[in-house]
DNA sequence: ATTAACGCCTTTTTT
DNA sequence: AGGCGTTAAT
């Protein structure tokens, strides 16, 4: 059979395969969106014959456009892959920019605006023309009115007098980007779209599109999607509104609607099943979202078993907090054996700002953890400075990228020079470089006479420009970018002028700077042999740019790093084949698309989420949907109960976020984390598709842990009394009473510090645990973990089953109902029944309306069911290639699974037809007829290269700072006073 | 008169 | 960690 449909769930298929032109595919977490979608492309080509370099493929993250290529490689072919125009908008739009460009008046080798240059544009003219405004709500309504296609021009005509200052800014702004020759973000968008507007001949080669994530285009993009299809009108999109979490980058959910509108013959396909998370965390999850009651009713199917409740901790601060997740993540890696590792835990947060505490927490108790989103490589002020210098050589009008170096490293250049050049090159409208030049060589003077120290440092700036200049011209190849970085450091004495400035911290620095010079390195191997990645295909008829291939050279790299805000190689490397496993600390936005086996939620409380200046409270709602169905087996969310205030008093307390009501938590989830006795231990195993451990296994650890429950803390989220004294030497010390406007995490001393406490176990070195042995739970321990019946010393544990097994069969009802509403209320959204299929979701789930008598027990045979029944959709599916070492237990799995199964439970799914004849009843196939490409040639070309591909799965968890943040910070301060 | 250094404040989310 | 205002040093 088809490699291509091999595992596909019959939805999924009906997608894949659609000979429908328009197709939109709705696809909620967990359903194999990113499967689905990789699956078409493969399946256009071979079905349809469609050459690679004429397919579209646009995502939204780098991360997204990265993975794919990783999944498209292994299912089509790295040679084929690389043909692809796949990547996000902003990177096709500059590579069609790059190449054509001059078609609609653009220079050649335009720089790319990130955000941080934006803005000292923005704060600039802020400051030159008095305006009051804030830098940040600047950038933002501008970038909101360019998102709209609103020119200031157009603007200014919609005046208020209040928006008369911004119409200003903006105008300068757009003028200032023009005068160093960049594009901003949404310029990309922009003058890609006038250029395929006015030109369509530059994309007449195009015969399909698809789009990744489209509940986030904003009208730009969606306008762009359609100019790049505008040959063959072919377009997929893949997408859920309910993920639509960039409404405030000006993303429009209405986009779903908009194109069912303008194409008659939209079809939509729904995926139902979800692979990821366990029974009881879709439900909570479920009920979140669920409150929106705009939102169109849709169901999401579980195939995996209830599992275990999720928890909603209450904590007293939150240092108690973070804390608290160090200890719950300690239980679950001693007592579930070795079935989870660091690895396997995230930490999500509403903003990268909470990350502190915990970071602080984690490096304290020797948890290594790994920070995604916030401030990223890139951005890093010693790599940004050497960055700046190559925008200056690549392009001297780059105003300022000029004004960003001009001092640094230090040459005597203050303010009043700085007003002194930038007055003198305004006054002859010549760019400063210019102007500065001129002064240099006395044909030009400023009105003031400057220093003469300042004057000696302009000279010897000057110089090093120009003669960077003249290497840039002398050198014609791909290694343009490192040449130039070499012989800007070396000219500079960077490393000298780190270490002088930076005494703490000079070799991270340094580290910095070498690591941006591999970066050029191989960004110039890359160059040399697969320059296809970036290319576009020639288009007869259309000439497209030339240009020197050093300036090439330097401007692609530059712009990759503009857009790449994102580290993929190296460092792990760096460290070698024992990178360590860590935990993952992220932003809820980042880990979009991405899962974990056990995920922590903090702070979930008013003003966080939703956050206090968020504009539009469902998109916050989205948000904590998006973060609850990151996980797998376990969900915990948390929240500490006070908060210090700002400034003086008291901490006021807090309010648990509005998305929990009480009618939610009270039964969807528990207060403490669930005891980890064998059976639910072998429910996470099962969820998470790995060997159940032995028992000796989680035995083994447990001797390290204090307690085997969490019960450092009360369920109401108060210090538990006699814990508190062994606690409060290591708990809040830093943090109470008031922080007075300290950092919180000051008084730690340097690393050499070990956090005794007066019972003697150190959190610093977990190895060391010395258990007192007055806690509970160790005499018995193998007792407490093998026994099958619940204790009846935890009241949550036999409630909670009773209430699950009540809940059952109400749910299952509630589940029939909805499926019909879900079918009714959505083709309203979508309007036009006619057009679209009907939804292939395989399972009508007509009722799971028997009685459960014991939920992990029950569930498991659910689960079994639905595993043999999708067995081979499961090997590719909902897997986001994250770990690679995830695949290694798959085998010896399956026969464990397969020995504690018994009969499929029939009723929940219905023998659902494997992969012999997955779809082949409901799916027409004219498309097979259509096919112009012979099938089966082209499958054993592709599996011949599937197999050939060696496993070098590279790790792509994404963005990572190659230091650990807690180490930078305990050397920051260490010295730091 | 300029520059460099110190202290204080703030931080939504991303291409 | 960056931006801002104030103060010390040159």
């Amino acid at each position: 059979m088809d490699p291509i449909l091999d595992g596909l769930n019959p939805a999924q298929h009906q997608a894949v395969t659609s000979p429908a032109p328009i197709l939109q595919v709705l696809a909620p977490p967990g359903s194999g969106k990113t499967k689905t979608l990789t699956a078409r492309v493969a399946y256009l080509l071979s079905h349809h014959g469609y050459q690679p370099q004429d397919v579209i493929c646009c995502t939204f993250t780098i991360k997204a456009s990265r993975e794919m290529r990783e999944r498209l490689g292994k299912l089509i072919g790295q040679r084929l892959q690389s043909r692809l125009i796949l990547g996000t908008f902003h990177s096709i739009c500059r590579r069609y920019l790059v190449k054509y460009g001059y078609l609609i008046g653009l220079r050649r080798g335009f720089g790319i605006a990130d955000s941080d240059d934006s803005r000292a544009i923005l704060r600039r003219i802020i400051k030159r023309l008095n305006s009051g405004m804030e830098i940040r709500a600047a950038q933002g309504r501008i970038s909101r009115h360019k998102a709209h296609g609103l020119s200031p021009d157009a603007l200014a005509e919609r005046v208020k007098a209040e928006e008369l200052e911004l119409v200003d800014i903006y105008r300068e702004y757009e003028s200032a980007l023009a005068a160093s020759n960049l594009l901003d973000y949404d310029d990309l968008l922009l003058r890609c779209g006038d250029l395929l507007r006015e030109h369509p001949e530059c994309v007449s080669n195009v015969q399909a599109v698809l789009v990744d994530e489209f509940q986030d285009t904003n009208v730009i993009q969606y306008d762009l999607m359609n100019l790049l299809a505008a040959k063959n009108r072919r377009i997929t999109i893949v997408g859920d509104p309910d993920q639509s979490i960039y409404g405030f980058r000006s993303a429009e959910i209405q986009n779903l609607r908009r194109m069912q509108r303008r194409y008659s013959n939209t079809s939509v396909v729904l995926l139902e099943d979800n692979y990821r998370s366990s029974g009881s965390i879709l439900t909570s999850a479920q009920e979140v979202i669920e409150q929106d009651t705009t939102r169109p009713a849709k169901k999401l199917q579980p195939t995996h078993s209830y599992g275990t409740l999720p928890v909603l901790r209450k904590l007293p601060t939150a240092n108690a907090e973070a804390q608290w997740m160090v200890l719950e993540i300690k239980r679950l890696v001693a007592m579930t054996g070795s079935l989870l590792r660091m690895s396997d835990f995230a930490v999500l947060l509403r903003s990268a700002s909470l990350s502190t505490r915990i970071e602080t927490a984690f490096g304290r108790a020797g948890i290594p953890y790994n920070m995604v989103g916030g401030r990223k490589f890139f951005d890093r002020t010693e790599v940004k400075t050497l960055l700046n210098y190559l925008r200056v050589v690549s392009h001297t009008g780059h105003t300022d990228a000029l004004l960003s170096i001009i001092n640094v490293p230090p040459r005597r250049i203050g303010d009043e020079t700085i007003k002194q050049l930038t007055g003198g090159a305004e006054k002859y409208s010549v760019p400063l470089w210019t102007f500065i030049k001129d002064v240099i060589q006395g044909c030009r003077s400023t009105e003031k006479k400057l220093q003469k120290a300042a004057e000696l440092g302009l000279c010897s700036l000057v110089k090093l420009i120009e003669a960077s200049r003249q290497k840039l011209q002398d050198c014609c190849d791909a290694s343009a970018p490192r040449i130039l970085l070499e012989h800007i450091t070396e000219s500079l004495s960077f490393q000298e002028y780190l270490i002088r400035t930076y005494p703490l911290d000079e070799d991270g620095r340094w580290a910095n700077v070498k690591e941006l010079m591999g970066q050029a390195n191989e960004a110039a191997a890359n160059d040399e042999d697969n320059s296809e990645q970036d290319e576009l295909p020639d288009i007869e008829g259309v000439e497209q740019q030339q240009s020197h291939a050093g300036e090439e050279a330097l401007s692609r790299f530059l712009a990759n790093v503009a857009l790449a805000t994102d580290l993929t190689t190296q460092e792990e490397g760096q460290e070698g084949e024992k990178a360590l496993e860590k935990v993952t600390i992220s932003t809820i936005h980042a880990a979009k698309g991405l899962e974990w086996p056990v995920v922590f939620v903090p702070a979930v409380y008013n003003g966080i989420i939703p956050h206090s200046r968020a504009e539009v409270v469902d998109e916050e709602r989205r948000l904590l949907y998006v973060a609850m169905t990151r996980a797998q087996a376990l969900l915990y969310l948390s929240l500490p109960l006070r908060q210090p205030r700002i400034g003086e008093g008291e901490d006021s307390s807090t309010s648990l976020t509005p998305f929990l009501p009480g009618k939610v938590t009270k039964t969807r989830f528990r207060p403490t984390g669930p005891r980890l006795h064998e059976k639910v231990v072998y429910a996470i195993a099962d969820i998470l598709r790995r060997p159940r451990p032995s028992e000796e296994d989680m035995l083994k650890a447990l001797s390290s842990l204090p307690s085997t429950l969490d019960d450092h803390w009360t369920a109401e989220g108060e210090e538990q009394r006699d814990a508190a004294t062994k606690w409060e030497s290591l708990n809040d010390a830093p943090n109470e009473p008031y922080p007075k406007r300290r950092r919180p995490d000051t008084n730690q001393g340097p690393s050499t510090t070990t956090f005794v406490s007066s019972t003697g176990y150190t959190m610093s070195n977990p190895s060391q645990f010395t258990v007192p042995t007055t806690l509970s739970g160790f005499q018995s321990a193998r007792h407490y973990i093998t026994t099958s019946t619940d204790p009846p010393a935890e009241s949550a544990s036999p409630s909670t089953a009773e209430t699950e097994a009540a809940r059952q069969p109400k749910q299952s009802s509630t589940a029939s109902r909805k499926d019909g509403l879900t079918q009714a209320s959505i083709s309203n959204f979508f309007g036009d029944p006619e057009a679209r299929h009907k939804s292939a979701s395989p399972s009508q789930h007509s009722g799971r309306s028997h009685k459960h008598s014991d939920t992990t027990m029950n569930s498991q045979h659910h689960n079994t069911c639905v595993q043999q029944r999708t067995a081979p959709s499961l090997r590719h599916c909902p897997r986001t290639a994250l770990r690679p070492d995830q695949s290694s237990p798959r085998g010896p799995m399956k026969s464990a699974r397969m020995m504690s199964m018994t009969q499929a439970s029939h009723e929940s799914h219905p023998p659902a037809p494997a992969k012999a004849d997955t779809g082949s009843g409901e799916v027409k196939q004219e498309s097979a007829a259509r096919g112009v490409q012979s099938v089966s040639t082209f499958h054993t070309t592709t599996m011949s290269m599937v197999s050939q591909q060696p496993a070098s799965g590279r790790r792509t968890l994404g963005i990572r700072r190659s230091m650990n943040g807690w180490e930078a910070r305990m050397k920051r301060e260490s010295g730091g006073r």
